[in-house]
DNA sequence: TCGTAGTTACTACAGTTGTAGTACAAATCA
DNA sequence: TGATTTGTACTACAACTGTAGTAACTACGA
């Protein structure tokens, strides 16, 4: 079982599966090999090996309901972010958040007043919007 | 050779390898040796493979110097950044960089008036402050 | 009750990554 | 010039990943 402080990385494979489990709570192998069939088409038995490694792993929990196995995953889509962005700053970035924020700026995906925005939409909800929802996305760009 | 709009993902011990590069323009297998060695203590010949096989890659281009091959990086640190960024946001923000940032500030990495002081220091700085490498950008921006 | 469709368990296999040993050649030192 | 160092080329090997086939079993419909 993966432990809460762990560094987790996930294909981006995995994730698409992830997001399967995250999007309803629970699914069969059949039900994520449906939720994938239009962007990537995957065997059936192609979904159950995936499925039956990340639970070897830990990131995913099985329980049997007669002779089908039903997942769920054991982290949550906020500490799998947290986990993977922290790793990428340590190794792209030298640790440093800021420095992704101005990668982010230069690059021009982020612009004045989006960071007001987030703060604003953040405040607005009480859980402090933790996940899916949230896009906040630019109409003005006030550059 | 990697192409330019080209996604490119780089594991951490690649990226290590990759900042030698960086730092200096250009060095031979046992000076990247003598640079990881203080954190990793690899073998030579565990260098030396890597540089190999980032080379067959197209990452980096080797030079023979009689019988020494001197390496150097065929992509930018902010290539690398902005590709790497770009498949995380894809994969882990449905490529929503806004929500990237909303992450950032929820997670406390980021704080009020940080994406002012990021504004005001690439302001500052001609080169935007981009890299290492002074690979202007931000004036046609090309996407 | 028997065949069929759905499910899992197991096996496979190629490609990548981390890691490094060996063999051999060249350069250098004594 | 012989011995030692150093650098590359090649080989190896385990773990992980993407991908899936085959065998075997089970529930269900006719």
């Amino acid at each position: 079982m993966v432990k809460k402080g762990q560094k987790v990385q996930l294909s981006e494979l995995q994730l698409a599966i992830m997001r399967v489990l995250w999007e309803r709570q629970e699914a069969t192998t059949a039900e994520v090999t449906a939720a994938l069939e239009a962007e990537r088409g995957l065997a059936h038995t192609t979904v159950a090996t995936l499925l039956t490694r990340l639970e070897k792993r830990g990131v995913v929990a099985q329980r049997r309901d007669s002779r089908t196995w039903i997942y769920r995953t054991l982290l949550s889509e906020s500490e799998v972010r947290r986990s993977m962005v922290a790793e990428l700053v340590a190794s792209l970035f030298s640790g440093d958040s800021a420095e992704l924020l101005a990668h982010l700026v230069r690059e021009d995906e982020i612009h004045p007043g989006d960071l007001q925005r987030v703060r604003e939409r953040l405040a607005g909800s009480p859980d402090g919007g933790t996940e899916r929802r949230t896009e906040i996305r630019n109409e003005n760009r006030d550059e």
